[in-house]
RNA sequence: UGCCUCAUGGUGUAAUGGUAACACAGCAGAUUCUGAAUCUGUUAUUCAAGGUUCGAAUCCUUGUGAGGCAACCA
């Protein structure tokens, strides 16, 4: 039997299951287009991961009657920079989707739209109003009474058409005209209360230069676009919900369009302890509240990939969050989990002790060095294995030792006996502390019957496996502990309107650690590798940062950490 | 104050008028040269009230709560 029979198809979610009755029903001659719509104004973050996700899975899914677009939303070129759209498309490229021969930008149909505005204007179902800004807000009315239509929605077709054409060749100032679609002032969607197609920007725009003064709105450009590129399913988040009667009204009514897509909307993804909104993330960045937009704990995607997540588990991610039209709160330990679960498969291990204590073996000869084998990956033996170098002198993890343990801590204690993994067993003898009480060293002993796993002669074996680094041989590096950004799962929300979320900052999210002292063969580690330290964490050799020989490590995602302090 | 949308364990989702299930988180145990991973078990759910029906998470009504909407932003 094979494999498909075998698994339930997994269930459809409400998009997809409309796609698969579109194609039952031989819509779109059975072909499925959708876009990845970004404008190019900032990075993009986990949320746009989940619409990529989404649209280019979409494509994937329906090969080889699919494809996605990737399409600029150039409209506005008074937020939009060039360094977005390249940061956009390699963020895209990394999550491991990829667009062909499909690239656009809504300024590549700048032309084309002004003709589509001509013809509503010929149509009688635009036109071009001279009201201020203020006046226009005072007569579109409120949520409760209708608005009043403009003075001047009676112009004629040639006066209107005049107009607009000399809108085009920069007669008038920014703000002195905008074009207007004509719908109903009454509506009770405030959205179609003739709405502004166009408005006079005399801005340097990033693609067209100085082509252009005026620019479309997104309202007006975006079904358009849409259309002109035949895409069939147009999704978008939630609060474009409001806005799908206009994206109708323009698409049934501009002629000569070749294709009538439609528009579906879908929750976007909220996550515990951040903030996902542009303007947000925006401002951790100018404001250099965090550094830049890759910084590890940022939600960008380029953020995340600096952290070390990979793009299998944020696509892995994607698939576990779903797909509905509930405004939720995904907890962050849902993607830690899809983390995890990447990071456990490819990270080879190794040892790095983050606060050490110093251990002196002190029947173990000051001269002698050995080599002990440790395998890189415990459920993996194609990984391979590497020899630990040991000597008199060692360093353990000062969480590793307690003086006075507290019930069921297994590791480290006075008169106590642990295993040091891959090597021997080890008992603490003696206490050395400093003036001040610290503890500086602990004196042990080793026990040479217990190589290899052997359990200690007429004894029962440790319960207790550290990790440990050669004094002698340890490399010295930096290690960046991120935690989460914020100290509340939802910033936003707890700052309220006029609230600041950036009280909310976790000022613990970056700790660094200058001199962490690390097992000799992480000294190779390559930029862009994962790693899991064993028993401390996933960490990610910092693909800037790290020289040759110099590599700095940022820590991913810790370990789950199963003994509860009783 | 009007309109639109949504509501299933702590969290995210499934069940498409017929036994409320899965993942995460939690808890317990097994296992383990990582207190990880793995395996097993387990706690916990249909917003409320009415109605339709042999039967309702699902359909209807009302209520409650949440989100969205009055840029020449997207």
């Amino acid at each position: 039997m094979s494999e498909a029979a075998a698994t339930p198809p997994a269930p459809l979610d409400f998009i997809r299951e409309m796609i698969a009755a579109d194609l039952a029903a031989g819509r779109n001659g059975g072909q499925v287009v959708t876009r990845f719509p970004p404008e190019p104004n900032g990075y993009l973050h986990i949320g746009h991961a989940k619409s990529i996700c989404l649209n280019f899975g979409l494509a994937q899914e329906h090969a080889p009657n699919a494809r996605c677009h990737l399409r600029f939303d150039d409209t506005n070129p008074t937020k939009e920079e060039v360094e977005y759209v390249d940061s956009i498309m390699a963020d895209v490229k990394w999550l491991g989707f990829d667009w062909g021969t499909h690239l656009f930008y809504a300024s590549d149909y700048f032309e084309k739209l002004y003709q589509f505005a001509e013809q509503l204007i010929t149509k009688g179902l635009a036109y071009v109003d001279d009201q201020t800004q203020e006046e226009m807000r005072l007569n579109r009315g409120t949520l409760t009474t209708p608005g009043k239509r403009s003075v001047y929605a009676d112009r004629s077709v040639a006066e209107n058409l005049d107009l607009f054409r000399r809108m085009r060749k920069g007669e008038f100032k920014e703000g002195e005209k905008v074009l207007r679609a004509k719908i109903d002032m009454a509506s009770e969607n405030m959205h179609l209360r003739d709405p502004a197609l166009y408005r006079i920007l005399h801005a340097h725009h990033h693609r067209t230069g100085n082509a252009w003064c005026i620019y479309p709105m997104y309202d007006y450009a975006h079904p358009l676009s849409d259309a002109l590129e035949s895409i069939t399913h147009s999704l978008c988040t939630l609060e474009f919900e409001i806005h799908r009667p206009l994206y109708e009204w323009l698409i049934s009514n501009v002629d000569g369009l070749p294709g009538s897509p439609y528009q579906r909307e879908f929750a976007r993804l909220n996550l515990t302890y951040t903030v996902m909104s542009k303007r947000k993330l925006l401002r951790l960045v100018k404001e250099d509240l965090v550094n830049g937009w890759d910084d590890p704990r940022m939600p960008t995607i380029s953020g995340l990939r600096r952290r070390g997540i990979t793009a299998a588990a944020i696509r892995s991610f994607c698939k576990t969050i779903g797909l509905t039209k509930f405004n939720s709160l995904t907890e962050i330990a849902l993607l830690e989990h899809a983390i995890r679960e990447d990071l456990n498969k490819i990270s080879h291990r190794a040892y790095g002790v983050l606060r050490p204590i110093k251990v002196v073996l002190t029947n173990y000869l000051e001269d002698q060095v050995e080599h002990f084998e440790a395998a890189n990956h415990p459920e993996d033996p194609t990984a391979g294995s590497r020899q630990v170098p040991l000597c008199r002198e060692l360093y353990i993890e000062s969480d590793d030792f307690m003086e006075f343990p507290s019930d069921g801590f297994h590791r480290l204690k006075p008169g106590g006996e642990v295993r040091l993994k891959f090597a021997f067993c080890i008992i603490c003898q003696e206490v050395i502390k400093d003036d001040a009480g610290n503890i500086v060293e602990l004196r042990c002993t080793y026990d040479d019957t217990t190589r290899h796993g052997k359990k200690p002669e007429g004894r029962t074996k440790p319960k207790g496996i550290i990790h440990w680094v050669s004094a002698r041989h340890a490399i010295d590096a930096p290690v960046r502990l991120y935690d989460r950004l914020f100290t509340v799962e939802t910033p936003d929300a707890d700052a309220g309107e006029d609230g600041d979320f950036t009280q909310f900052l976790n000022v613990a999210s970056l700790e660094i650690i200058p001199n962490a002292k690390l097992e000799p063969s992480l000294k190779d580690a390559a930029p862009g590798t994962h790693w899991q330290f064993e028993r401390v964490a996933y960490f990610y050799a910092d693909p800037i940062d790290s020289k040759p020989d110099a590599p700095v490590f940022n820590r991913t995602v810790t370990l789950k950490d199963g003994w509860v302090k009783k």
